[in-house]
DNA sequence: AAACCCTACTTGTATATACAAGTTAATTAC
DNA sequence: GTAATTAACTTGTATATACAAGTAGGGTTT
C-alpha cells in the first residue's frame, strides 16, 4: 500500500496529473481531460478535481481557459530554481558536472549569510555542504548549502552530485520548495573565488546570498551562490 | 456603484481582506476572524470565504493553520518587485529617489534584452523608459522598461516618479504581476553606467534581463536594470 | 466558400451540507 | 495549584447541485 494511499483524494490526483506531464504523457499544448472526464476516471467530484487542478495551475504545470480546456505548459522550472543559459541557448545538463567541494556533513550553524536565524532552527543542528559547478570542464559555478539537520535522515550519506538537490528533498523527504528571498550583488573575485574560476583579479562575479522557505515547518534552505556569468548567466523564475 | 460591485464574491471578500490587511487593520501575527465570521459578515458562504482565504495564502498575506486560524503575515513584497536592501537594513522609502532618464513615450518595439516577443505582442507598439535611482543622492540602479501599448490608456501622461510602476498598473489599469522570468549577470560598468553610478571602468554592475508575467493576455512587462551593488544588495522574494 | 447560428462542450462561480482533524479554553478531578 | 478531560472552537476535505460565461464544432444559409 503506497503512501498515495493515504493522500486525500485533491492530492492524489493532482500528484497522477503532475507525474504524467512530467513523464511526457501529455505534452506542451495539449489539453488535460475536462473536468468531468476527470471526475469520472478519478471517481471523485469535479469540486475535488478543480481543487487538483488549482494546484497545478499555481504552480505553472497548466493554464486554464474557461470554455477551452486547461492547457498543458510542460515541467515548470519550479520556483527557487537556478539554472544557467548561454548568451543564446540553455545549457543542457550532459554538459553540467557538479564536485563537492565539502560533502554534506552536520555542523553546528554559521552565520548565514546575513540572514537571522530563529530559535527553533538553532536548536536542528545544521547540514552544511560546498559544490563547484562545471560547464564544458569550466568552472562557472560555486555554492554553499546549509539547511536544518532534521527532517532529512541519513542525508549526507546519499550521492547527489547528479542529482538535484531539489529532487532528492522532495522525492526522499517529501519536502518542496515553496518560495523565498533573495539578496543579489556583483562583486570583484577574491582569492577563493580567483582559484575556483580561474579568473584574475577585478573579475566581476555575481553574488547571490538566499533563503527558501519549504513545506515543512521550520525548515529553510540557506545558500550563497557565487557564478562567473562571462559566458552563462544565471536564469531563474519566479 | 464601483468596480467591486461587479466582483465576483469571493474577489471582492478577498480585495476587503487584502485593504485590511494592507492598511493595518489587520497587523502580523494577528488572527483574521474566523472563516465562520468572515461568512456571516460578507454574506456568502464558507465555501467562497475560503476561496478568498486561499489566494491571500498564496500570495503572502497569510498563513491558515488548522484548529487555530488564518495568521496575518503582513504585506508581502510583491513577487517579482525588487528592492535595495544595505548591508544591515533595508532602504526607507525616503532615500529613494527617481529619476526619469527617459520618460514614458510609446516606440515601436526594439529587441527585447533577449527575450523573444510574439506576433500579437509586436503588433500592440511598445511603451518605453528608463529610470535612475538614488540612495541618500547616489546613483545606484538604473532600469529600462518596455511594455505593450495596450490595456494602458494615457500611461505616458502620469506621473510616477514617486509611486511604484507596480502600484500604479494595479491601481489604474488592473495589471498585476503574477511572476516571470530572469537573468542575472555580472558585468564591469560600460562608459554609460560609468558615468551613471560615478564609477571607474573595471566597477563591477550586476545586470539583469527580467520578463515579467501580468494577469493580462499577452501583456508582458519587460525591463533590463543595472545595479551598483557596493553598498545596497538587490534583494527580491519569489 | 464564407458567414451565421446553434448546440454541446468547456471552465468559472456559488450555495448547501457533512464530517475529519487540530487547537484552545473551560471544567472537573485530585 | 496542577493535570486531565471535555467541549467548543478552528481549518481541512469532500460531496452534491445549479447556473453563468466562454469556446469549439457542426449545420444551415447566403
Amino acid at each position: 500500500m503506497s503512501a498515495e494511499d493515504f493522500l486525500p483524494h485533491y492530492k492524489r490526483v493532482y500528484e497522477i496529473l503532475r507525474k504524467h506531464i512530467k513523464e511526457g504523457v501529455f505534452s506542451q499544448g495539449d489539453l488535460l481531460p475536462s473536468e468531468n472526464e476527470l471526475s469520472i476516471t478519478h471517481k471523485v467530484t469535479r469540486p475535488t478535481i478543480r481543487k487538483a487542478l488549482e494546484r497545478l495551475q499555481n504552480e505553472g504545470y497548466i493554464k486554464k481557459q474557461q470554455g477551452k480546456g486547461s492547457i498543458v505548459q510542460g515541467t515548470p522550472k519550479g520556483i527557487g530554481i537556478l539554472s544557467l543559459s548561454g548568451t543564446t541557448s540553455a545549457v543542457g545538463k550532459e554538459n553540467l558536472v557538479t564536485k563537492m567541494i565539502v560533502r554534506p556533513e552536520v555542523r553546528s550553524w554559521e552565520e548565514v549569510f546575513s540572514f537571522p536565524l530563529s530559535e527553533k532552527e538553532k536548536e536542528m543542528g545544521c547540514v552544511y555542504f560546498e559544490r563547484l559547478r562545471l560547464v564544458n570542464n569550466k568552472p562557472v559555478l560555486f555554492d554553499i548549502t546549509m539547511m536544518p539537520n532534521f527532517y532529512i535522515p541519513r542525508f549526507a550519506s546519499r550521492k547527489f552530485e547528479v542529482k538535484s538537490l531539489f529532487d532528492i528533498l522532495r522525492k526522499h523527504y517529501q519536502i518542496e520548495v515553496k518560495g523565498g528571498e533573495q539578496k543579489i550583488l556583483a562583486i570583484t573575485a577574491d582569492k577563493k573565488l580567483q582559484s575556483f574560476f580561474n579568473v584574475g583579479p577585478g573579475h566581476p562575479v555575481l553574488q547571490l546570498n538566499r533563503k527558501l522557505e519549504t513545506n515543512k515547518v521550520d525548515f529553510y534552505i540557506y545558500s550563497q551562490l557565487f557564478c562567473n556569468t562571462a559566458e552563462h548567466a544565471l536564469y531563474g523564475t519566479f
